[in-house]
DNA sequence: GAAACCTATGTGCGTGGCGCACGTAGTGGC
DNA sequence: GCCACTACGTGCGCCACGCACATAGGTTTC
């Protein structure tokens, strides 16, 4: 399993909320750290975590009012809860060590 | 400021524990995670981290017996404390965000 | 009413970082 | 003698990313 990109852990972060579509994940994003991720980056990450079977498109839903039907959402897969969860734990162990060298303070 | 590639941020922590040479950072990377850098990837990247006075070649020290007189030695700056600190903050961010989504468990 | 912006998805192109291989060179093991 | 380890570095190709642009309907602004 190639390790996971940093925007392919996003993705797979903000999937892991609920379902989402593209543009729903550009703005989650945004909101919680305030970075901002292209369209192309985004659009091209969801192409290959589907290809490596990390999330998956989801088929059309009823369309609710409001629901712009040029939406394409996706979900999370089993396989990308997994590749997700050991990143996430790659990076508390990382965190840890950036306590230990007092880049942050142990209390937090 | 461009934000850190992982591998920079690596480097980072390394440094910030002690200043060590190229070859000790591969392995101290190693040792800690089990990951592989590759050493086109780690010389690249401290040439880098200098360029960006993030971190700097320590001038040659006394040979002390069974050091060998290659390596060469870097430290991180004030500039790369800060930089790496911001980055943990933000990896710490983003693990909390794992752990809302039951990514990683609450307690840990 | 047109210009600008937002929502929504996507492609085209250039730069650059990374993986892999290789180069150099001394030391130590078998 | 050959291989592995230490130590630093370059060469090359691929591909991910940033930026720009395409498309297109809806809304806001002047």
């Amino acid at each position: 399993m190639a390790t996971l990109r940093p925007i392919e852990f996003e993705i797979l972060l903000s999937l892991a909320g609920e379902e989402r579509h593209g543009y729903a994940i550009i703005q989650d994003i945004a909101a919680r750290s305030g970075e901002t991720v292209e369209t192309g980056t985004l659009y091209r990450a969801l192409q290959r975590l589907t290809e490596a079977d990390l999330a998956r498109p989801v088929a059309q839903r009823r369309t609710t009012p409001g629901d712009d039907e040029r939406r394409q959402y996706y979900a999370i897969t089993a396989a990308g809860r997994q590749a997700a969860s050991a990143e996430a734990r790659r990076l508390a162990a990382l965190v840890d060590v950036a306590r230990a060298v007092r880049l942050l303070p142990r209390t937090s």
